[in-house]
DNA sequence: TTTCATAGGGAATAATTGTTCCCTGGGGGA
DNA sequence: TCCCCCAGGGAACAATTATTCCCTATGAAA
């Protein structure tokens, strides 16, 4: 077990929404279990550059979270399938708001793309 | 200057936005702004938390993506003042909704305090 | 004249987060 | 039998991000 050494303090509603969905792929997972991408393996296939362990071990934080949950169905070949929670469901409008302020101002932050923080 | 070493896909809108947003205190510091507190010790103040490092660093992240713009006056003593730009404006919706969404479901997640991860 | 406030940067280091590589174990096709 | 599918974890390491400590400079107050 990994024990944070610095507190954060869960006043803010940002740094907790953040807490949730602060992961690299946290967000995209979300988004791609809402659009019916449920399985492991598709989710693999639908965030191809997240690299398949990191997408293991978030699914794992959003289901200790209550984001999602996670259903085993018995007997081979095995099929496991995540689904949004209602807490999950509650997180799509604010998911949606992220999504698209990103896609209406891409072109804005294009000269943004690898090599900032200069200075 | 730094410069990345793993590219970033800027396709997804999720990611867009959070390459903006996604510094550890870049969300309130936008929202802080937008509810007065502008000059650099105000802000300072208003997220004790955060230390004064990053808030500066982050401002500077926060201008040169064209979030906020920072105005000197001249003359002594020294004052700066930061302001939304009309780009840092459209981001108050996604920041309002992000904050709801923590606030809303503070209790749900106090669980998961500190120590997660865990497995 | 020491101390505080203003605004901020450099450098080293710590903390956190993500990646890579490899392994478990069973089913099924060539 | 060899290889790929499924679902997933351990360990070591690389990359990123944040913190700490100490520095610049000027004005004003104690």
């Amino acid at each position: 077990m990994y024990t944070r050494k610095i507190p954060e303090d869960l006043d803010c509603g940002i740094v907790v929404t953040m807490k949730v969905l602060g992961g690299k792929w946290k967000a995209c997972i979300v988004d791609s279990i809402s659009k019916g991408v449920k399985r492991p393996s598709d989710l693999h296939r639908a965030i191809v550059d997240a690299s398949p362990r990191v997408l293991n071990m978030q699914l794992h934080e959003l289901e200790n979270s209550g984001i999602v949950s996670k259903k085993i169905y018995p007997g081979l070949p095995l099929k496991v399938e995540y689904n949004l929670t209602p807490l999950g469901c509650s997180l799509l409008p604010v998911i949606e708001a992220i999504d698209k302020w990103g896609i209406e101002n891409s072109q804005l932050i294009t000269h943004l793309r690898a090599d900032v923080r200069e200075v």
